[in-house]
DNA sequence: CTGCGCTAATGGTAATACCACTCTACCATG
DNA sequence: CATGGTAGAGTGGTATTACCATTAGCGCAG
């Protein structure tokens, strides 16, 4: 017997046994896996490490877990890794600066291969994207928007753009930052206080786009990077700033 | 009142409330957590949703399980990070094209930063790696080494250099496209066949780290773009060639 | 002082029962 | 016939209990 010692623990044990069959392509996105009762029974198991193998795969957003309904294998939310990281960073006491480097050269580079990979129809979803924000803006100021609903709408115009470069990494990685720099809050104060400065996000973003229709490697990248520095920019001067009495929506405190 | 319906399970709870506790200071890596039993009364729960929601934590290497002995929070090894893209980078059929194009960005940038912020135990400590190395590739060629071992002291001296950006993204960024292009196997065989291949990159390691030392940003990141270059290089072209009959290593089957 | 072995504490599994939710199909009602 | 409510079955979620496997630590014999 090739067993050496072997002390696998049984739910580790399930844990590979899922992802072989993952990478096998027995099981793909969307799948069902069989009710725990029957799969504990046929894996020869109980319950319990079936359970904890799902929750860890659950946790890293392998698996979606659906009560009443059934195990599934998840179609790939990239949020999880940026959670994770973001519980990493506040371990290791990221700062802000950190992020900020890393956001100009991560999303620069992949705006400058966005600029060489973009399909058509990736750009026709960037200017949607940017028209879309365009006329949310005034609502915004107008306060028929949330500051929420603008970053998310911002959020989504930089994901597509990282998605037009067609690099899986840098998907990820914009999706990280991104996700981590929501996490901290840093976004809020400046565009909360500044809802204006929305303006010269949109113009930044159309020209953007211009250049990656264009196929222009160098300008997109310099004028994301010089879009990113902005803002980097604005939210360090904000930070400076001894904080406004209360939080940016509608209380009126005692 | 925003919450609409949702009830948490008490698994998600508890990890949420252990993560609350990191991010408040009160556990730290390498605190214990209490017994399964004890944690599980004083939470009020049974210890089954209490150990789902360890073994969600440890799938995303915050705690450590430890049989025998306890359940701790890890002292972050961003392995896992690298694991969960690359199980990732399986499902969305990554390329390996993908990997250096991150590669060279990621690691290029970490160089450029390197020589802006490395201090001179930064300086010392990749001169050190540099020599190291060096002295090991004839070793391996004798086959007094194995290529395993190589390939960590390779590894060793790039994330050493991400260390010496001081940013905390970038380490972790550098970290992640290691795992997962060692995960891929993608050098073992490059390296595997053509050890002299070593000399080069000892070569590259050392002008990487003048420049570094020196401060010279762009030359560092010049270096680095090349060295990685040529890796990727190299590497294609054994990809296309057929496989060799057996493996790299020194085995005498039978 | 050294080393063996016991013991207690801890994580790991098993088995069972029951709760909570979701979907579906059936049935009563208009 | 169309509609809507309802009961059932199936599924994940939790609780309880008991026992196995491993580890750390301590005491005892050498």
């Amino acid at each position: 017997m090739g067993k050496i010692i072997q002390k696998t623990s049984v739910s580790q044990q399930v844990i590979d046994h899922i992802l072989d069959r993952i990478h096998q392509g027995e099981l793909k996105p969307g799948d069902r896996l069989p009710g725990e009762r029957e799969f504990a029974e046929y894996l020869g198991i109980s319950r319990v490490p079936l359970r904890e193998a799902i929750s860890a795969l659950s946790a890293i957003g392998i698996v979606e877990k659906r009560q009443g309904d059934g195990n599934f294998i998840a179609s790939f939310s990239p949020d999880v890794l940026g959670r994770i990281l973001h519980t990493y960073t506040m371990l290791d006491h990221a700062l802000a600066d950190d992020l900020f480097e890393a956001r100009s050269l991560v999303e620069g580079a992949s705006a400058r291969l966005a600029a060489r990979n973009a399909k058509p129809e990736d750009v026709q979803a960037l200017y949607e994207a940017v028209d879309v924000m365009e006329q949310a803006v005034p609502a915004y100021i107008r306060g028929e928007k949330r500051l929420g609903d603008m970053l998310q709408l911002d959020d989504l115009f930089h994901l597509q753009c990282a998605a037009a470069s067609h690099n899986q990494f840098y998907i990820q990685f914009v999706n990280i930052v991104h996700t981590a720099g929501t996490d901290m809050g840093l976004y809020e104060r400046t565009y909360g206080r500044h809802p204006e400065k929305y303006y010269d996000s949109v113009e930044f973003h159309r020209q953007l786009v211009d250049a990656i229709a264009a196929g222009d490697e160098l300008l997109a990248q310099d004028i994301m990077c010089r879009h990113i520095d902005l803002i980097r920019t604005d939210t360090e001067q904000e930070e400076s700033l001894p904080p406004e009495g209360e939080k940016t929506g509608a209380d009126t405190p005692a």
